[in-house]
DNA sequence: ATAGAGCTTCCCGTCACTGGAAGGTCAAGG
DNA sequence: CCTTGACCTTCCAGTGACGGGAAGCTCTAT
């Protein structure tokens, strides 16, 4: 199976695809002519990967993942951990945008957003509130 | 006033402030001997930035909240419209995120994590649930 | 005079790709 | 057999917003 039809089948870009082959996460195998060649274990790992990058894991935690998957005896408690930590990583980052999002919202809604050029977004940002508070 | 004693002010490093002169952000005075020289506005205006740095604008939503703040004759509704996009990224985010986390805990909360190797959450990364759905 | 802190420029690395150039390979049609 | 065009290869550069560190100049205090 060349790229393209590797790229067809796993749903990521073929630019993608070599990407991981430059950081050894998956090496095909290659042909006479120098073609990458994909078999349906590459295929499917490709999906793994693809799957696990739109969860939100890392590079290094697919690479975790993708060896833990290849090890039959592996606990199952070592997944849990890893993506314990990832979810945590996303609570962490939800939790600073709802702090951004409620900071924003009371300046856009404390603008009046006319022609007028007094405004209190900027005068936010000039530090002007920081020494009334 | 030198960048170290600029940095103290802004609380802005030394790092970030030359890279916001490489970028044409804020380009301050140079004394005889070559040394950065910034002055009491240009201290305020690095405030500024880092301010609005924090609430997450990009470095040319920056330059355009400069460069209104500057013009004593702008209209708030730009400042306002350009903050609102800006709401509504995080938004987007915020929402993408909470995705990720629903899937994820979902597959946290099924895995039993003991030293078993069945796992929910490599079953679902490698598309098992994907044909059973 | 010298030590050490502070300043300068310049280049590389981050993360996970994406775009593009230059060139080799293959299948179909004339 | 030749050409065209699709597909493949490698390599290089850029993304955003800096951070680390090297090599070398300047200032201050002793």
């Amino acid at each position: 199976m060349n790229i393209g039809a590797a790229e067809q089948a796993s749903g990521l870009p073929a630019k993608t695809i070599r990407y991981y082959e430059d950081i050894g996460l998956l090496i095909p195998a290659r042909r006479d002519n120098g073609y990458r060649d994909y078999g349906r274990t590459d295929i499917h790992k490709l999906a793994f990967l693809k799957r696990a990058r739109g969860l939100g894991f890392s590079i290094e935690d697919c690479r975790a993942l993708m060896s833990l998957y290849e090890d039959r005896n592996r606990a199952s408690a070592d997944v849990r951990t890893l993506a314990h930590t990832h979810l945590h990583r996303i609570e962490d980052k939800i939790s600073e945008l709802q702090g951004l999002r409620d900071a924003l919202s009371t300046l856009v809604e404390a603008c009046h957003g006319d022609a007028r050029p007094d405004c209190p977004i900027l005068d936010d940002l000039s530090g002007a509130l920081a020494e009334h508070a």
